[in-house]
DNA sequence: CGTACCATGACGCGGCGTCAGCGTCC
DNA sequence: CGGACGCTGACGCCGCGTCATGGTAC
């Protein structure tokens, strides 16, 4: 036993009691958050029941997401709870949920790639890359389709159910990898295999979408499409490689 | 258009592009992570679309939370993906999923703060404290009940619906405001004021558990509980303050 | 007298932001 | 020549971990 005398404590005793490192302890009074209440004459930190009570506002605090700093606001006025209290809850809340949003898709996109790991696909990082892509960007992407559409097509387009979105993952999985791999053997855009894939592609394309009205808001969208070309941020699926060699295996099927 | 030549760009062009700053791309190079395949003579970076390649292997693997050392070892090797990336997948997976569960909890717990916020309970840091400590450790406790009593108790006490939760809350809260008020007013613990409310509280923690087979088990267990008691990880709801005068109010009630 | 504790001070991490002081492009 | 752009180098942030070096309690 190492306690002093009754309800006062050494730094690595309060450390051990509270879970937290004595670092941490020293740390916090540099910050002017937790400032123990006596010092010894060698100047050791001396630790008590108050100082317990502080350190656990602090902890609920951290809890819900708050920074040191925000907290040694908080708590310097000490007394009553500052009124800013219930907003900053609010704000707290938005940041969070944020956050869980952000690991929600993170946490998706991983099962996605996993399956289709499972499904035995030998993958390189540029098919992965592609992939997941369209996953980050599926968000951003509906709301394109949203604002230069429709409402119901972007909902035809991204409202599956999870089986449906397992399926579309690994038919375009091989997809991309058919055209990778035409591309890398230097096979002619106009060769009749280039033809196939492409055909592959619209009908996959067109499976969740309406495809006579999806071409007529093409036509009437161009413009503001190519203006939204000119930076790399909606990247795209296809390498410049690829997509050189598929718009000739398009001009190719037009021509015929 | 700083475009100085086909499929070439200035570092602030890249930039712009690719929706990241300056500083990222150049300490990107510093973390040899993505080093632009030429320079001027000036030592001007100049991107091609190679890095741009590049560049989206890595937004893709840091949004699935992998570190830029990560990513830099994932890459290094370049050509295939390593076998061992199958299994960090599954480990990221985990890593995320934690994350996602704290930040569930905190966000329940600024929930169940508001709604009592709305409820007009005027509240001082050592409730908050007090009631976001008890979410804190929910998870924890319900383990330990599981532990030294049984799982049915551990069920009984924690798995309630939100109704019943935001209602334990009310409850709980006025409970402990009125405790903190008789201690702070220096009401005797011998008082009927005090009794009646440590009657309440006993209602309260009986209202969702079976009392005879609690008491049973809390002898039985007595020991291995004190033994838990020497340090401050469980925190009390109570200060010790508090402790002691509902210990004292304790005494009276038996000594009846 | 040992040894387990205490103190301060300094640097490190990750992923950049932000300045300062200078050279270069056009 | 001006002004926008480029370069390197250095320090700052947050929440501590991790030494190094030396004093103190028992």
């Amino acid at each position: 036993m190492k306690k002093m005398n009754d309800e006062t404590y050494t730094i690595s005793e309060f450390a051990r009691r509270t879970g937290l490192t004595v670092r941490t302890l020293r740390f916090y009074e540099e910050m002017e958050l937790l400032v123990p209440n006596k010092y010894n004459q060698a100047g050791y930190r001396l630790y008590g029941m108050d100082d317990l009570t502080t350190l656990q506002h602090i902890q609920t605090l951290k809890f819900i997401g708050y920074s040191l700093q925000e907290i040694q606001q908080l708590l310097k006025a000490e007394a009553p709870v500052p009124k800013s209290f219930e907003s900053s809850l609010s704000l707290q809340h938005r940041l969070l949920t944020e956050k869980r949003i952000e690991l929600e898709r993170a946490i998706e996109a991983i099962e996605r790639v996993q399956h289709l790991v499972k499904q035995g696909y030998k993958l390189d990082w540029s098919m992965i890359s592609s992939f997941l892509l369209s996953i980050k960007h599926e968000e951003e992407h509906k709301a394109w389709i949203k604002e230069h559409f429709s409402e119901e097509m972007a909902a035809q387009m991204y409202d599956l159910t999870k089986e449906e979105w397992l399926q579309l993952d690994k038919e375009w999985m091989k997809l991309l990898s058919k055209i990778k791999a035409l591309v890398q053997q230097k096979v002619s855009p106009e060769s009749k295999e280039a033809k196939a894939v492409l055909t592959e592609i619209m009908e996959l394309a067109f499976k969740y979408v309406d495809e006579e009205e999806f071409s007529k808001q093409l036509l009437e969208q161009q413009d503001s499409i190519l203006k939204n070309m000119d930076d790399f941020r909606f990247p795209n699926v296809f390498t410049k490689e690829e997509e050189a060699f598929l718009k000739e295996t398009v001009k190719a099927i037009e021509e015929e």
